[in-house]
DNA sequence: AATGAATGAGCCTTCATTCAT
DNA sequence: AATGAATGAAGGCTCATTCAT
């Protein structure tokens, strides 16, 4: 790993943890064990650091909800695929969801937020394309299209984000069963295609 | 209004919108019209203004739940109820829910955040009530209950906060249709009721 | 003194020795015997706290050269008078001269730079009016005169300024006579006088 | 031009535009098209490129006019041949002679300073000497020596420095008519001439 | 000889807070 | 009760310099 992109993992790791104001460049540089010159030397500065985090991560999150697209012909399969992808992805950089869910929150639009809406919106499109023709096929009820994203996207947020209210409403010990388990990722896909197959179907 | 409550007022906006780093108390007196000095002298620190906030906000969000399970007898009239209060307090204090659910994305554990955890988890435990009661009673299949709470809680903070992207994700104007419409908020009660109806009863 | 106007003093004499950039906030509030958040709390930036230095030292410098000009019908006589009131003038604020000094050596535009040309050419041009009466009148011969102003502010501010350079040019022991003492002032007044006198008139 | 010279132009460039402490070695290495690290390499220090480039520039100033001295007999005449070897020499040089000038408005006392003011002290020496000469034979009157000296100085300098005044002052386009121009340059020996002349014998 | 990476000190500014009134 | 003045700490950033290659 270069030191580039291991500044950017402390940085992902102390803004998901303390929000972009809440991370100082000091503590950033701290916990990377290098200078603080070094970010400014790298990116310019903190504001810049944060794009290319964004950038550095958006790569892992635009793929491969096409190819499922393409390949799958039932809506409703694509629909189960799409959710164990989705779900996949946001387990495996949580982190980094985390940042793009606060950042979400903010009303404040900087250039990080557009780049970060766009990523977002490319998977919503993808999702809305299936539940669109799934309802032209009459395999899917007429539903809010809209909202049905939003609480695709919601409900995974709130199931893979917020450690501590989930772990306490869902009733997880956090210690043993995290989000870094396998058994919890099962455990969401299964509710989410459940949920989105009675949502969708009502069978 | 007192200058306590019109400070909190101006202090949730901020808050709201730059998170609480991002929020300095020199803003917030400007914006509040009053000297720096006031927000130590009225509430002590930074922090114990935010505090303040909670426990300002927190009286509202307490009310009512218990109300509602105590009357209804139907479960699924329960939920239905539920979810039209649950709507109501947080389309009405939409800024104040963004706040918390920042909150809730820090692993940092904070006085406020223990408060803010158990304002919240009193309301899952309210909704956990009812949807045990239905099952225990057949009306409802047996649905992953935690992680429906976590459902009902994600879909609705999605819909709620993300002003930007839902705009665009949801395909609403925000210019002409927004949080504060009447039509947009029955259009949040009438999916949550559906979906929740399908996936609990599958009708 | 306010304390605002201790440290434009302060400023005045840091700046002069050391000029703008060589001049940290913190060396001026350690030798101000302030805290150097006050810098930024009174002037708002080290840059606004040169131009109210600029502004403040100004009005010393704009008065008394008009009333010259209206009240002493001989142009040699208030050619006289013009020197004797320059002379003291700068060897009054023989360190803010410095500063407008140095200012001139750059290239570079201000905000300040232009506000520093107007105060002198304003006084140039006074300078210029006699000149041209006194060539009108036949009493002056025909001299280059923008030329003439040049070597009236460069002679006085070579003499003035650059102390190491003149000590020991001008062979002047700086310890005994400087541009503190009364005979050195004196005679800077009469060199300039002989000097004007033999170049406008010849005699 | 070796690599050493060239970093010694640009130097010579950004300091007279910026002042020493204006200059930053990595605006300076950016202009120069080298590395950051090629200034240390090469001079040790900033501080020591600084005098490195005093030492570069030096000789030009150094030499000359002592020859005129023993050449011509008669001491107006050697007056008018300094100040035409004066003239030119600054005019050639006038960036380097900005960044004397701004040196000689410092009273911090450097190792620099030292260098420069012997530099400029031994030029002073041999007008010096002509003048005491001239005085001697009675061709020149008798004048504040070591005045006329600094007239002769703070004039040429006034007039070659300060653009931006100067060209306002002076009335000079500075888009058509500069320090660079032939007729500039005589414009400025002739004024020198005439008024040393005057000044010396009076006629 | 030459360079990109890295450093620690220092830059100016803003922070939340306290003090005197 | 309320405020302008003042503070020390911390903010992000740039500085001249050094290191390893």
């Amino acid at each position: 790993m270069t030191k580039r992109e291991q500044i950017l993992e402390v940085a992902e790791e102390l803004i998901a943890e303390n929000g972009f104001s809440g991370t100082s460049v000091r503590a950033l540089a701290a916990k990377a064990g290098i200078n603080v010159a070094m970010i400014s030397y790298y990116f310019g500065s903190k504001e810049k650091l944060f794009e290319a985090l964004v950038e550095y991560r958006a790569g892992f999150l635009r793929e491969k909800f096409q190819v499922l697209n393409r390949d799958v012909v039932d809506p409703m399969e694509r629909v189960d695929r799409m959710i164990e992808a989705y779900v996949d992805r946001i387990f495996s950089h949580h982190r980094f969801h985390r940042i793009l869910h606060r950042q979400m929150l903010s009303t404040k639009t900087t250039v990080n937020s557009e780049n970060i809406m766009n990523i977002l919106l490319k998977n919503a499109e993808e999702v809305k394309k299936v539940l669109i023709e799934g309802e032209q096929k009459k395999i899917f009820r007429k539903v809010d299209i809209e909202f049905t994203i939003a609480m695709l996207i919601g409900t995974l947020s709130q199931i893979a984000v917020s450690c501590m209210l989930s772990s306490r409403i869902i009733g997880v010990n956090p210690q043993t069963e995290t989000i870094h388990d396998e058994s919890y990722r099962e455990r969401t896909k299964l509710f989410l295609k459940n949920l989105m197959r009675k949502h969708l179907t009502g069978k």
